[in-house]
RNA sequence: CGGGGUGUGGCUCAGUUUGGUAGAGCGUCUGCUUCGGGAGCAGAAGGUCGCAGGUUCAAAUCCUGUCACUCCGACCA
């Protein structure tokens, strides 16, 4: 595979921002847009979102969980019920305060997350034991006033889900937390091909108001890490703010313990970052808004080709996302390496040659491999493959995560290691904001979370030289 | 929000130092020939030089302001 195909892409080694941007714009994910922060993302990126919705929002009605809608305004008297939360969106939030010409009487705040709406019509909604547990999805928009921003990644506005729950105990409310978090990380890894860590956050990265912020962390192509998903045990905070009570069977008044938890369009950034080559795009079939393209080679025989094309696409449009490209105006190797750039799985060839042998050739885009595929095995060997595309791209990633991890006791060794090679350091660390901050400002990485699967190892902390046996995944991360 | 960079046809950029008729390549359009890894020939269209002021006989070029994008920090999904 010569990268010279590929002309408009700047190369992922040589400018790996540079390279994320083109990729979208040259595979018309997204485009800017004239409003400062915010894009525009095109129909080939909304298709990958509605594709992801769809797999999210399966998984989430599997596990009992109902959408719903709120305001976009919050009135600003309600967003400040709960102090810590407020503290932590106030320099973000954006402001309505006219109607038309008419000051507002009271500004309205456009969310930056619903929390304070959704708990104000909860405190309504539930009264007794019998009311529980409520398992509520919201997918909207979100504004956040970001300082700078980097499409997908960091928007002004952005698309996500937000699940919001509320439970008669606080091991209940620990127990959706981790569900939903698993919901996360399976949809990552199994749909996205996106290995990830599953861990706890440090209390100085938690979500603003929350009792504990779970999290599942992706590594990117360039070595940083990307906060791909959260999850929020809020235990009573909001309740209590937000007086939302309960009569139990023993007769008592209660607040109930709640959760929330999200994801974002960011994911979509993580696919190209984590995924993508030289070439473009590569995207997991599962999401792939095609999943198989046609192209096919006319040579001297238009009709004949062209004829079987059609045939090919009818038979397989009802089983797999295909698209035909019969465009007249751009020869073959254009089209591989236009549809290479917008990250297509497979590609099926059909010519004159393989009509007489009664066969398609199908190339992948992960490999670059090229097989042929007798007519009568087309649609068994485009679903085998297409799963193994799926597979070989997480085995891909989670090697790439997997070398990236080091582990190292001697902060000095840590600095050079987060300053030339980046990736997850693992490390002891004593469970101190102070030595947690420390790291920050001496490195510029910060505590990526509190893994789940370690066991646990005596050592000393990385700062502090304290003893601890808690082993940490420190990154630079987006 | 602090520091650097950039803004010129659809795209990538030259021209700015030293003010004097707005350029190239790619793409687009039309026609013919092509088609198994970015085709060839012939012809054509397309730009108030990010925006607003100012200096000047004259501004893409000089000055002031402003906006957007981008990189590095701080803040955040």
């Amino acid at each position: 595979m010569d990268n010279d195909f590929v002309k408009e892409i700047t190369p992922k080694s040589q400018d790996f921002s540079q390279w994320y941007v083109d990729v979208i714009l040259k595979a018309e994910l997204a485009d800017y847009s004239p409003v400062r922060g915010c894009m525009v993302i095109r129909p080939y990126g909304y298709t990958l979102w509605e594709n992801m919705q769809q797999l999210l929002d399966r998984r989430f009605k599997a596990t009992g969980h109902k959408n719903a809608y709120f305001p976009l305004f919050i009135p600003e008297s309600l967003l400040q019920k709960e102090a810590e939360h407020v503290e932590g969106f106030a320099p973000e939030v954006a402001w309505v305060t006219h109607g038309g010409k008419e000051l507002l009487a009271e500004r309205l705040a456009i969310r930056p997350t619903s929390e304070t709406i959704i708990c104000n019509m909860y405190s309504k909604w539930i009264k007794s034991w019998r009311d529980l547990p409520v398992l509520i999805n919201q997918w909207c928009n979100v504004v956040r006033w970001e300082k700078s921003t980097k499409p997908f990644l960091r928007t002004a506005e952005f698309l996500w889900q937000e699940g919001h729950t509320a439970h008669k105990s606080e091991e209940e409310a620990e127990e959706e937390t981790l569900r939903m978090l698993e919901v996360y990380r399976d949809f990552a890894e199994a749909d996205l091909s996106l290995p990830v860590i599953k861990g706890r956050k440090s209390d100085n990265e938690k979500f603003a108001g929350a009792l504990k912020t779970y999290t599942i962390e992706a590594l990117m192509g360039d070595g940083r890490a990307l906060q791909a998903g959260t999850s929020h045990n809020l235990g009573q905070h909001f309740s209590k703010a937000y007086d939302i009570t309960y009569l139990d069977k023993d007769g008592q008044l209660k607040h109930v313990w709640q959760t929330s938890w999200g994801v974002t369009t960011r994911l979509i950034g993580a696919i190209i970052m984590v995924h993508g080559d030289d070439r473009g795009l590569k995207l997991p079939p599962n999401i792939a808004p095609i999943q198989t393209v046609i192209v096919p080679i006319f040579g001297k025989q238009t009709e004949l080709v062209l004829n079987k094309a059609r045939e090919l696409f009818s038979y397989l449009k009802d089983e797999i996302r295909v698209e035909l490209d019969d465009r007249d105006e751009y020869t073959p190797g254009w089209k591989f390496n236009n549809w290479e750039m917008k990250g297509v799985p497979l590609r099926l060839e059909i010519g004159p040659k393989d009509i007489q042998k009664r066969q398609v050739v199908l190339v992948r885009r992960d490999t670059g491999k090229k097989t042929a595929v007798s007519e009568s095995e087309l649609l068994p060997s485009l679903k085998v493959l297409l799963g193994d595309i799926q597979q070989n791209m997480f085995k891909q990633a989670k090697n790439f995560m997997q070398e990236n991890i080091r582990q190292v006791n001697d902060f000095e060794d840590f600095k050079q290691l987060i300053d030339k090679k980046r990736g997850f350091i693992k490390a002891h660390w004593c469970g101190s904001s102070e030595c947690e901050r420390y790291v920050k400002e001496q490195t510029g990485a910060t505590l990526r979370c509190i893994p789940f699967c370690e066991e646990k190892v005596p050592g000393k902390c990385l700062v502090c030289n304290k003893e601890s046996d808690t082993v940490v995944y420190f990154a630079k991360s987006y």
